[in-house]
DNA sequence: ACAAGTATGCACCTTTTGGTAAGTACCTGA
DNA sequence: TCAGGTACTTACCAAAAGGTGCATACTTGT
């Protein structure tokens, strides 16, 4: 037991009112293997281009391969098709192939797909108010690299 | 039979009825380097601990590093480390010394840290809430990666 | 004196991730 | 017939991310 300095309720010194609610983010650790809920999302959404897709099928409901292909830029065939498999053995996406001739497949999200693209929301707010921090962030932290090297 | 390759707004024939409103995840892309704010988002908080970081950090108030580093189970010093320092360039988290002779330090978050962290509580709900299916998933894929090598 | 604890730094190595470029099978239009 | 488009697949590589373990400088407890 060692006697913690600063310890429980945190002081609410300069504490704004916008101070995460510990139980909001105190998740049951209920399953094994998921250190929390957190845990679990970030798995799911975790690839380069997976928060995109999701964010790209959300906006546009089911959209053929091509087409999302040019709407993810910089994208190669290679990664999409990875990304897309893996959203889709998550269940987030569903692939519907046409059988058709010149083929033809498109991918929509899944409820479930539906309902992380909704958590994504607040992210992506987060990100967009931030954008400013973020962007001078980062800027530094690329220039640092460039000339540390 | 017609070659549709045309698509303007996708035919609403199959709308699904839960689908994210757009409004909502559309995010206008103001600064170069950024897809959307999802995008600037992820760009901080990607880093296998870094997630779970504020997640204890937004628990329990300012801590110690041994204390965040017997938190943060199976992480490395120098994992922990590196991505203490990202956060805190990032301007996450503050790092307070106390200069004292046994080193003693301990690591906060800032209001935009604050911030952040609320921004992932719905993330957190999501996987709580599916984290059998999550778990599900991840079981399968992974019997598959052991089978099929 | 010596182990242990404190908060890091550093070198080295493996694993994971992502990228490039090519190939496949089929069709359409010039 | 040949380029171009569709939706992938595969092999090979480079880069990034992450892990292990040792080193530091200083103190306290035994």
């Amino acid at each position: 037991m060692s006697s913690d300095r600063t310890d429980p309720t945190v002081p609410a010194s300069t504490t704004p009112p916008s101070t995460v609610p510990p139980s909001t983010l105190a998740c049951t650790p209920t399953l094994p293997g998921f250190t929390c809920g957190l845990d679990a999302t970030l798995r799911v959404i975790s690839g380069k281009w997976k928060p995109l897709i999701l964010y790209f099928l959300a906006q546009g409901g089911p959209t053929r391969y091509g087409e999302l292909r040019r709407s993810v830029r910089d994208v190669s065939d290679k990664m999409l098709i990875q990304q897309l498999k893996e959203l889709e053995a998550d269940g987030m996406v569903k692939r519907t192939d046409y059988k058709e001739v010149p083929p033809r497949v498109d991918y929509s999200l899944t409820p479930l797909g539906v309902s992380l693209a909704g958590a994504l929301v607040p992210l992506c707010t987060w990100g967009t108010e931030n954008m400013a921090e973020v962007a001078r962030v980062f800027a530094q932290r690329e220039a640092w690299n460039g000339r540390a090297r």
